[in-house]
DNA sequence: AATATTCCATGAAATAAATTCACGAACTGG
DNA sequence: CCAGTTCGTGAATTTATTTCATGGAATATT
């Protein structure tokens, strides 16, 4: 078997020039690659060399086993460089999970500072999973996850990166616009557009409505962000976003942000990884970055 | 060091599926593999593959090599196989020197052939030597040398593969062109156009001038048969050049072969190699074919 | 021409590495 | 929960590599 050795001899043979020279380089005796050179020539069936007095002529064989050295032996020295910034928490995809769906433009505040300071590290975000964000942080599909919803786990570490305030959004000419708060009473008349997620992870229910038992008069469900927001503006419905996302949008769209409730909704976004990860370079910094990240 | 076995690990487990699996196709233990694996990440400093159960997952440091190990070792396997074919002299490159200009359109017939059975050897034409063609054989710049002069060494094996008649060229419209032969004194006034080699290697001078104590009167050399004849066929000169060749350009171009001397001046071609080559197949093979063309 | 030096080859001995053996722990599917 | 797999590990064994000691052959030196 033609091994990574026999190559590293080859090269090493051309470029000094004698087996003597070759095997100061390497680290040998001259002995020692007599031996592996005849060792790998009888397995060959072929020599390598022509022993023409004490000259070494490479032969045909030879030739074309030194092109392959020199275009292996370069292609297996990078690789173990680029494992070794995989080792090193330098290189990798940091593959993201998005559970709360407004936190996209959160994220891509993050991200811009993060891919300047880590060049080598890509950054993928996925939105769907078969089994939850936990079960893909788990099963390796993702290796973060950004949720409001830290479900703690043996293996697995939450941090909050970010608290914000859940609002409702009104149209600038709602009757609700002006209101300090709202009260679930307020909206049993309205139409509520979420995102389409299960009830039991929309705060404004399990937070708003059911602990007073009331509900919206209909519900729909909006996967954008933006089309969601024309529809508040347009005086189709109510919706429940973070303040800061509303704040953002106020300056284009005629949308106003009311407090539910007397004390508001205060929310936390977590950043989740698998607690082997919490050690790893790319990962690490990524979370500081994310506290970093402040709001107006 | 990343070895072309720890790539075969790789590439074995992905394939099976598991250590065990992939133990067996290599024909190794388990353990056998587990240690080999173990090593080479310990060496890297990352884990190749996170045991999660008895459930082998690539980490993206694994993946990496994998990817590595299907690009390089087709390789690897492809160069053992070529090597295979030079160690059985089914594949090189024949490198042929050519000492006798016209007999450049001789080798071409026997070359024709000669790569259609040999689609594995490329051949190889040069015309300049250093230290002439017997050194170019010896300094392994050629492998097969055409030659008139077949210049006996030890090591070295000359074969004469055709023979034919030098003659000498005039144009059509020549006085000399009706002669059944020419004698030396008859070009006492003529120019002689020969290729640009020594006067010794030249067997007009040689064997036909010299003898004689004669010469002709002027002596100018031309590279190229072409131009040599159309310079004889325009009455500016007459040359000698073998008889097959005039008769190949006389279908083109008024020009006429005399016989030089009442004998002709006849002659041999070689083909030389080195003694340890006589059995490499496709050598032999080439002075086989050699040997079998035939001319009208 | 004699001598020294350099370079490669080789067999035996020493060293290092890979592989197996034997066993145990952890997981999976019935 | 149990039988069957699968992987990990230390010690023993086998295999491969490397060194040591040496010699021969080609070149350089005087």
């Amino acid at each position: 078997m033609i091994d990574r050795h026999h190559l590293e001899i080859l090269r090493a043979v051309d470029r000094d020039g004698s087996l003597t020279a070759a095997a100061e380089s390497l680290h040998l005796t001259q002995s020692a690659l007599s031996h592996a050179i005849r060792k790998l020539e009888r397995y060959l069936g072929t020599s390598l060399w022509l022993r023409d007095g004490r000259q070494l002529r490479l032969t045909q064989a030879g030739e074309y086993l030194l092109s392959l050295s020199n275009r292996l032996l370069p292609q297996l020295e990078h690789a173990e460089q680029v494992i070794g910034q995989f080792a090193r928490g330098q290189r990798g995809t940091l593959r993201i999970g998005m559970e709360c769906h407004p936190c996209y433009q959160w994220l891509l505040k993050v991200v811009g500072p993060y891919l300047e300071g880590w060049p080598d590290v890509d950054v993928d975000v996925k939105q769907k999973f078969q089994f939850g964000g936990i079960g893909a942080l788990f099963g390796h599909d993702i290796d973060m996850l950004v949720t409001p919803d830290p479900l703690h786990r043996p293996g697995l570490v939450f941090e909050p990166v970010f608290d914000y305030e859940q609002v409702l959004v009104v149209s600038g000419d709602h009757p609700l616009a002006s209101r300090e708060f709202v009260v679930p009473g307020d909206l049993e008349r309205e139409t509520l557009i979420t995102y389409p997620v299960e009830v039991e992870r929309l705060d404004i229910y399990t937070r708003f409505f059911l602990p007073a038992h009331a509900s919206p008069a209909r519900h729909k469900t909006i996967e954008t962000t933006d089309i969601m927001l024309q529809m508040v503006a347009a005086g189709r419905g109510v919706s429940a976003l973070p303040k800061w996302l509303v704040a953002e949008y106020a300056e284009k769209l005629p949308v106003v942000p009311v407090r539910l409730g007397e004390e508001g909704l205060p929310k936390q976004i977590f950043l989740g990884l698998r607690e082997r990860d919490c050690e790893v370079d790319y990962l690490n910094s990524f979370m500081n970055l994310a506290r970093e990240v402040r709001w107006g």
